[in-house]
DNA sequence: TTGTAGGCGTTATCAA
DNA sequence: TTGATAACGCCTACAA
């Protein structure tokens, strides 16, 4: 009733070169033959189509060339994108990609994540939200190298990559203060989640760094989704301090801050000085052309999925924590104001 | 050297209920067991933290409990929308998605789907762009379910799950001819795209439907990217017979179109109607609301999870095409024209 | 209902 | 260098 299977096997190669299976197996794996079976085995397995089962070959090495990757949404480009880079360096290592999403959901993460230990997978890549110490053990246990990308999460000891995002912050901020502006708007991400607090912290310190005062009224705490960005851009300009500029902590927030300006009429940068995230062709579209922070996307995709490549190889080290720089892109969206003005 | 891999097996629960492996083997396939037995296992099962070996299992019955997914972009939140919907069935059928993009890429597209079958994945879903039936060819050899998703290929025969395209694109168009727009731009995706050619189509079937003529110069070939929409919409704005409305045919290049909009200050819809494609959200964002053409997408990575399902589970069938209608939301982005005007 | 035994395709050990 | 042989963990007749 199964599939059709006429797979053929390291057996049928070894009747067909008249040697041993074992022979063939070596060969294989890079084994020592003899130049004339090994030209044989060759013709064989060309002739034959002959592929290794790797399901077999995984039971007995307990490789399963698999890796699991666990986001927190699949309908965030910033995460996908990640991915993208992942599967392509782990591919071209013959390794595969499964891919699960949580839907921002802290029992359906813990639930995938054990589901990625069961698939047996050979380690696991995952933006961590909710997981706790507890929630790793089941990895640990297994032995599974767990790489955390874009978050870290405290108290857990593990592999991790992720941007600088307190620099990458306080740089762009610093932007809005050297051109005179003070009253500076941020739209975050939720309370709870760890890039949120990061960039919160480097837009503090900038304002720290420069002696001048926060205005806490001019921090919103967001979803990092279009409709929130929208709706805080919004609050900001209807506030009674409203701000002259206003940095927005991620892509799809900064999808919906543009929409509330063109909404708006408010012009940039005369009107609005604005900096967005991510996504380096959206800011060259927009008119006028948009500043953003600009992560790292593909080295930090590139980069965890060496990271566990290498620990799927050499077995575990102490873990180490990649922090990327993120880039600062000025464009056409900033513009200088004087001091009384402010 | 590789694991550590102190996983229970069988034979661990044998020896803890003093029962035999294949009794084990037995109850957990359904099989009958004496009520006292039954409860020993599953005593042991908890206690000792048993789960099977799904590879020593799939070694024994050819199946993977994995299914491939492959889509031309990873950053394209269509497709990743679907993979979203198409993942969440799966794995509540305990079946895990190896996804892979192709990154619009016929070799790597090719490359890939081989990868899959060597993966030996139970199933595939794929959004085919440069396949002919001999790359198909060592899926169904394998015996391996593969459902297409939003599109077709001429000459193969396969399970599909598809919107109407064509019709959607009708009814879209109609609602412009409807409101007295005669000059009707329309931006499409690549020519040798799949889903392009049917939504010119239905473009085309609009205007022949009510008598008018197709103006060859409103029809703009694009990419499906937010730099594809932005350059057409402006390129259309700025020929001689600039339309009064657009019909722009996938959700990136409906970003873009928004945006060139944005920066030309052209007033939708007063100087211009637009329809969009995609993304319910953003079109309630963006001001005036948009109107769109909304696919089903939930409904299309449901449907094509549960008909592979299906497939792997009961085998294969006549293929069927399962065309999806897809919705015309209509919003504030249309005005009426009158017709001295067009 | 339960147990014995053989095999799925591969790797790894150890003689030859 | 090569080959017989025993696993890996599970399933499945078949026999008890």
């Amino acid at each position: 009733m199964g599939g059709i299977d006429i797979s053929t096997t390291i057996k049928d190669v070894a009747r067909h070169t008249g040697l041993s299976i074992s022979t063939i197996s070596k060969y294989l794996n890079g084994g020592n033959v003899l130049p004339d079976n090994r030209r044989n085995i060759e013709a064989a397995i060309h002739e034959l189509g002959f592929k290794v089962n790797e399901i077999a070959r995984g039971l007995k090495t307990s490789r399963t060339m698999t890796v699991g990757v666990l986001i927190p949404s699949l309908e965030n480009i910033f995460f996908t994108s990640i991915v993208s880079n992942i599967e392509n360096v782990l591919l071209n290592n013959r390794y595969g990609v499964i891919l699960c999403d949580y839907r921002q959901d802290k029992r359906l993460e813990i639930e995938k994540l054990n589901f990625l230990v069961d698939k047996m997978v050979d380690g696991i890549v995952m933006v961590p939200q909710g997981v706790s110490n507890e929630h790793i053990m089941p990895v640990v246990k297994a032995g599974i190298p767990l790489v955390f990308i874009d978050r870290v999460i405290k108290g857990i000891d593990c592999d991790a990559v992720l941007a600088d995002n307190a620099e990458a912050s306080f740089k762009a901020v610093e932007q809005l203060i050297i051109r005179g502006h003070r009253r500076i708007g941020i739209i975050c991400g939720p309370r709870e989640i760890f890039t949120t607090e990061e960039r919160l912290r480097g837009y503090i310190a900038a304002f720290e760094h420069y002696g001048l005062m926060v205005d806490r009224d001019l921090i919103k705490f967001g979803n990092y989704q279009v409709d929130g960005g929208h709706r805080l851009l919004l609050e900001l300009l209807d506030s009674d301090s409203a701000p002259t500029a206003v940095f927005v902590t991620n892509y799809e927030m900064t999808l919906g801050a543009i929409m509330a300006v063109n909404e708006r009429n408010i012009r940039i940068p005369r009107d609005l000085s604005l900096i967005g995230f991510d996504n380096l062709e959206m800011a060259r579209i927009v008119k006028p052309s948009l500043s953003i922070v600009a992560q790292p996307i593909q080295q930090i995709g590139e980069t965890a999925a060496r990271i566990l490549l290498d620990r799927i190889k050499n077995g575990p080290g102490s873990p180490q924590v990649h922090r990327l720089k993120a880039d600062v892109l000025i464009n056409e969206s900033l513009s200088y104001i004087s001091r009384e003005e402010s």
